[in-house]
DNA sequence: GAGTCGCA
DNA sequence: CATA
């Protein structure tokens, strides 16, 4: 946690304390305007004037100058609110460009973060012993090809942290935006999100979600899979008759929700679109080539 | 005997 | 096929 003691925080109530004061030599700089001006340029001291500062800053990470952490309120920002949805069978729909710039690169931010700690991006093997190809980690509710679901992660038998509050506010969002356009697709409260890196060259052979509660599978609770980075080829269908499959490009920001009537679609990747990652987004992080995905789920 | 988040 |  940030202590009230910190040099920041002091300086920030320095700063307060002038902004009240006429008699200031800052003059029009500091009186009025002062706090919108910050409010605008850094999203931390609208954390310190309006909201409480515990879970913004954690003092067991060395001291970093990127701003990792978004009080709740705040992370309504990464949404697009002119997004278009297509629906693509009873209970699937795709939100195109759900998830905004500022998004994606919040979502990087948490999963480099969370990728490169105790717990972090493995290649998991199926139950032949078999590598899958991508990467995986997981926040909240861990999940491996092999164990199915679990409270610990694999490697080290730590507990992974909590899905961020962000990436819960966000697919909830994005659920209730795809309950508006469709009948019978329930709400969930997310203890699950798996993190999938997929390289240029990987793909993920057609399989059923089904490793979630009985109950979660009965009532049909959604899927939701935010995709970011390269887009990839999504194929679906009933069964695993190839002849029988829809096609779908998924990009970067796009959610797809699949519950319902969809719940156990077949589904796949296959193929990693190399270099269509926007502009934007290569510029603003460093991620490597390739597709991101979270899948989040109420188990 | 069903089914495979893999491979070929 | 190897596995549960």
């Amino acid at each position: 946690m940030m202590k009230p003691s910190s040099s920041f925080y002091r300086s920030i109530k320095q700063i307060k304390s002038l902004s009240s004061s006429s008699s200031s030599s800052f003059g029009d700089i500091v009186h009025g305007s002062s706090l919108a001006i910050l409010r605008h340029y850094h999203p931390v001291p609208a954390a310190i004037i309006g909201v409480p500062i515990s879970d913004i800053d954690d003092d067991s990470q060395p001291f970093s100058i990127i701003n990792r952490y978004r009080i709740p309120g705040l992370w309504d920002t990464w949404r697009n609110k002119n997004t278009s949805g297509k629906i693509l069978r009873p209970g699937m729909i795709l939100l195109k460009s759900y998830v905004n710039i500022l998004g994606q690169t919040g979502i990087v931010d948490a999963c480099e973060k969370l990728g490169v700690g105790p717990g972090g991006f493995y290649v998991p093997s199926n139950r032949s012993g078999h590598k899958l190809q991508r990467h995986i980690t997981s926040f909240g509710r861990n999940w491996d090809p092999v164990t199915g679901y679990n409270n610990r992660y694999i490697s080290d038998g730590s507990e992974p942290p909590a899905i961020p509050h962000g990436f819960i506010n966000l697919i909830n969002s994005a659920i209730e935006v795809a309950q508006a356009h469709m009948d019978e697709l329930p709400s969930i409260n997310p203890d699950s999100c798996l993190v999938s890196f997929y390289s240029t060259c990987d793909r993920l052979d057609l399989h059923q979600d089904h490793d979630e509660s009985a109950d979660s599978l009965k009532k049909g609770l959604p899927v939701a899979s935010v995709s970011i980075g390269d887009a990839v080829e999504f194929w679906y269908g009933d069964t695993r008759d190839e002849n029988k499959l829809g096609k779908v490009l998924l990009e970067s920001g796009d959610i797809l929700i699949y519950g319902g009537k969809s719940r156990l679609i077949f589904h796949g990747i296959k193929r990693i679109l190399h270099g269509t990652i926007p502009p934007n987004l290569e510029k603003a992080v460093m991620i490597r080539p390739g597709h991101l995905n979270l899948s989040l789920k109420q188990f």
